[in-house]
DNA sequence: ATGATTGTTCTATAGTTGTAGAACTCTTGC
DNA sequence: GCAAGAGTTCTACAACTATAGAACAATCAT
């Protein structure tokens, strides 16, 4: 079994979240994990138009950036949003990112 | 008179500000610039050690991102954050980036 | 076992970025 | 006028980045 590489969330720094975060495709991967929880990398929208190697490419700078925890789950691999983590880490940061991107976020929606 | 180019606040877009907020440099600029207000290239703490092209890079990248405001005053450049607007455009983004930053927010301030 | 599925690793490339030196523009003060 | 000050423009470069094709590893279904 392959063990992946995630920073702890002490080690997380905020230019790395805002560099990573920067990208188009990595915002809409972090926007459909914020809007449907769990996936595998076959799962985003993007895969397909992308190229697979270069979907690999920009789940590691995530990955390294703290945003997201991969799982390994037989042959597929399981991504996730460090939400929590985040939030605790930098609060209201991810909200108003994915926000801003026009996301509705758990906490905007339950808010009305 | 020289004009400078800056975006209207509709034309700004969410991953140029990330970007543009992704550099320690440029950070620090807005930072400097939320705690003092208007400010002049060389008031900041990083010219000197970074090279004055450099920053006109950086301001120049901040600038274009829509995050701040160059006027032309004599041979000075004022230098402002365009917070209210950004606030329109963007709500929370800014002091959410700036609390994690460490800075103490003017919204951050009153609170307590 | 064989083939299909899932995703990584390796390698390469075209484009972008942060850095800064040198020359230049514009303004202010004497 | 002339020199000093503030910052830009031009040019260059080394480092980094997004992209992707090809080969590979690991797992699942038959």
């Amino acid at each position: 079994m392959k063990t992946v590489f995630h920073p702890t969330i002490k080690e997380v720094r905020l230019e790395n979240i805002l560099y990573a975060l920067s990208d188009p495709v990595r915002l809409s991967v972090v926007q459909q994990l914020e809007e449907h929880g769990e996936m595998t990398c076959g799962e985003f929208n993007c895969v397909g138009q992308k190229g697979k190697s270069t979907m690999t490419h920009h789940f590691k700078v995530l990955r390294d950036a703290g945003i997201i925890h991969t799982q390994v789950e037989g042959r597929e691999h399981l991504t996730t949003l460090r939400r929590k983590e985040l939030d605790t880490r930098f609060p209201g940061l991810l909200s108003s990112i994915l926000n801003a991107a026009g996301v509705r976020t758990a906490s905007a929606r339950q808010r009305r």
